[in-house]
DNA sequence: TGATATGTTATCTT
DNA sequence: CAAGATAACATATC
């Protein structure tokens, strides 16, 4: 679930928690969420967060960096020393209970302690997710292999147009390649087709440009609003802040999960199909 | 009990 | 060979 609005979220939590602060000490409680050496980033200092795509990446003195992915479960959680181990979070509607959290937790595969005695868990229920050290010339590599970021300048017409002419699959599936464009998930390329009016399931070679312009616009209002609510907690609340909290996203979905519901634009029922394997949701009426 | 959910990569199929 | 489709990964929840 964690998709370009719920990291960009993280980042821009973390930078001013973080940046300035030495690794101490880190602990690994699950061997495949940790890949590289320990050794290479103790008594590293944070010079940066930043990210590429759904990967966060903190930059650390000497050219290193430790690149973290949460893939669907993944959750990055701080703590301050002074703070009690309790973490609260934030009811999802307003009407449940509160629920606490340990930390760290047994799903806590990451520990990272720094000089302060402040802490940065990785918390991963599927295991899926990972943190890893990478220098900054191979991050460069790495990098390039993805596609445009969808909230840069690069992210242009002319561009979308250029990718979806190269491939016949579902405009959906193109949306959500990660070597086309970086960040695009599940739920907001649901949205994004939503409220630009195209079915997920169209060819994207079929798309007009005036349909093209609009699923541009589309794209980029979509992820400034799950930015603007802090992302996306839905179902399996695998997403929260780095505080514990959860996003707001979910509360205002327009197709997400909307399965049988009235579209929020004509009355139809939303309807849900299956593309690549995932769930998709569409108004079969307000989207052509 | 079995289906479902999810992002990415590996592997199979066309 | 490449594009596309699907399985695999791990685990909780419905």
């Amino acid at each position: 679930m964690p998709e370009l609005p719920e990291i960009e979220t993280i980042k821009r939590q973390l930078e001013y928690k973080i940046i300035g602060k030495t690794i101490c000490s880190i602990a690994v409680n699950n061997p495949k969420s940790f890949r590289g050496e320990i050794k290479e980033v103790i008594g590293s200092k944070i010079i940066n967060v930043d990210r590429r795509a759904k990967m966060l990446i903190i930059c650390l003195s000497g050219n290193i960096n430790l690149l973290v992915h949460l893939k669907m479960s993944g959750q990055l959680l701080f703590k301050l020393k002074t703070q009690k181990s309790k973490l609260k979070t934030t009811t999802q509607n307003s009407k449940r209970k509160i629920k606490k959290q340990s930390l760290p937790d047994k799903y806590s595969r990451v520990i990272i302690t720094f000089e302060d005695r402040s802490q940065l868990f990785f918390n991963d229920v599927r295991k899926f997710g990972w943190v890893k050290v990478v220098l900054s010339s191979e991050l460069k590599v790495l990098s390039s292999k993805y596609g445009q970021e969808p909230l840069e300048k690069g992210f242009t017409v002319d561009y979308l147009e250029k990718i979806l002419s190269k491939s016949n699959k579902a405009i959906k599936l193109v949306l959500m390649d990660q070597n086309k464009i970086a960040g695009l998930g599940n739920i907001y390329a649901n949205e994004a087709l939503f409220l630009a009016g195209i079915r997920p399931a169209r060819g994207g070679r079929e798309l007009r440009n005036e349909e093209i312009k609009k699923l541009r616009e589309a794209i980029i209002k979509i992820l400034n609003k799950g930015i603007k609510y802090k992302g996306s907690s839905a179902k399996d609340k695998g997403y929260i802040q780095t505080t514990g909290e959860f996003g707001e996203y979910q509360n205002h979905f327009l197709v997400y999960q909307r399965e049988g519901k009235k579209c929020k634009r004509c009355g139809s029922i939303i309807k849900k199909i299956k593309l690549g394997g995932r769930g998709t949701f569409f108004c079969p009426s307000c989207q052509k």
